[in-house]
DNA sequence: CAGATAACTATCAAGTTATTTCAATTTATG
DNA sequence: CATAAATTGAAATAACTTGATAGTTATCTG
């Protein structure tokens, strides 16, 4: 095995199990407690974990968002889909705002590579495409909000005043019959912002969300050009969707054919 | 086989495994482990692998800023040292600005869990302080400049027309007794809207980058109210810098007993 | 608090990988 | 075709990685 690999591995073990023992880890990976001490004295110069007596502990490498984190396996398959069909209406030289979210980061790993100009205020968005020499990034600054490590504010919603792209893809916490919803005052502020510069409002939510308020109110159903959603939408929940006016397109429904 | 197909099969070999051995390549295209390690070191300096021991393994075009982590261990414990008597003057509660770079890297490491407001255009330290509570981030937009995921430009320096802060931690290429150089007009062009905002302007360098001159002049000595440097400045390049009347700080000559 | 035990640090030897150097070969150039 | 330049492979030397050991320090237990 080579060095960096294993060296990964030994984060990897750590940060799974939150702690762990020279002993254990030197078991596991086959390699003399000496090593696994110089690797840990490694990723501890790195920052990435913490000595203790007899082993480590993991501690938050920084560029992770706990919210992100958590709902991050939630749906995965569902919001994958997702972000394909919406990802597939995109065209090479096009414009494209991203919003923060899970669903949105999806569709940032499928646009990596590709010869597009993006604009986003997440960060790990940001930090997804940044080193990508084919895709053009701009990203909007402002007040970073801690928990999902998106930008917002007053800062952010002005420069976007000077900005226009082809599409803007949205994501939301919830959307009733009203219209759509999210949790954050300031962040419904922003999102705003975003749909003013774009030429299409594209909505990326899995069935989920449907039905459920949240604390912000963003838009009405008219503001939105399409609504990407994934096929485990329930017929009652469909029809509800049918008669805001909404033009929906069922993720997975044609795109599996597509790979 | 000609030279230029060698060198694309190692690159083929080694981006589709994603790691290769020396051995592996050898046998694979029949040459010789010498001409391997040339091939490989010819990636390298493109950007394309990265070597470890025994091998080299791709580096995805997204995933991280190669012109960071090449330079992330020259110079460590200096830099550590210049960024640990830099932090040492920030008082919680102040507002800081942070430019890009593996001081100011290293820096924010050292803020984190501080009770401060920073102000930071580079991604990396977005990265590391956005999950943070105890520290507040507002983060400068604008194009992302992929190599060192730093944002530049127009956005950038109008952003900062509303901003103010206690202390912006500048980072530079080069200084000679003329005063600072940095690599890029559009870096030194936001670099100065960076200084204009402050009350104080501290210059972290180590020794390396004096007496080396750079693309872009970005400012005089006295523009700057502080340098940090590390102590194996040399004496003939220490009086140099006297001669420019700058203020200095030679980190570790005391911060070492603060520990 | 003392003794026992576990863990750490520093160091070394063995094996592996890099670097440097040089001669042979191939390729370019007049 | 002859010469210069570049490329290649091999060999020697240097540097690094790893696992083991001995002495030291920290932690636990009665």
């Amino acid at each position: 095995m080579i060095a960096e690999e294993r060296r990964q591995r030994v984060l990897d073990l750590v940060s799974t199990k939150g702690f762990a023992t020279l002993a254990d880890l030197a078991l596991e990976i086959q390699v003399s407690e000496s090593t696994v001490r110089r690797d840990l004295e490694f990723w501890h110069q790195q920052g990435n974990l913490r000595r203790t007596h007899g082993g480590a502990i993991f501690v938050g490498d920084g560029s992770s968002f706990p919210a992100l984190e958590e709902r991050i396996d939630a749906q995965l398959e569902e919001k994958r889909a997702i972000a394909r069909a919406a990802v597939g209406r995109i065209c090479d030289g096009d414009t494209v705002l991203l919003d923060g979210g899970t669903t949105t980061l999806e569709a940032a790993r499928l646009l990596l590579g590709r010869s597009i100009q993006v604009v986003t205020n997440s960060l790990p968005i940001a930090a997804l495409l940044a080193g990508s020499r084919e895709t053009d990034l701009v990203l909007l600054g402002g007040y970073i909000y801690p928990k999902t490590g998106v930008a917002l504010g007053p800062f952010t919603v002005r420069m976007m005043q000077d900005l226009h792209v082809h599409q803007t893809l949205l994501s939301v916490s919830g959307l009733t019959e009203r219209g759509l919803f999210n949790s954050n005052l300031l962040l419904v502020e922003t999102e705003r912002a975003m749909m003013r510069c774009a030429d299409e409002v594209v909505l990326l939510a899995d069935h989920t969300k449907v039905g459920r308020p949240a604390l912000a109110f963003l838009c009405e159903w008219s503001e939105i050009d399409l609504l990407v959603i994934d096929r485990k939408l329930e017929d009652r929940k469909k029809s509800m969707l049918a008669q805001t006016g909404a033009r929906l397109l069922i993720a997975g429904d044609l795109e599996e054919f597509g790979r």
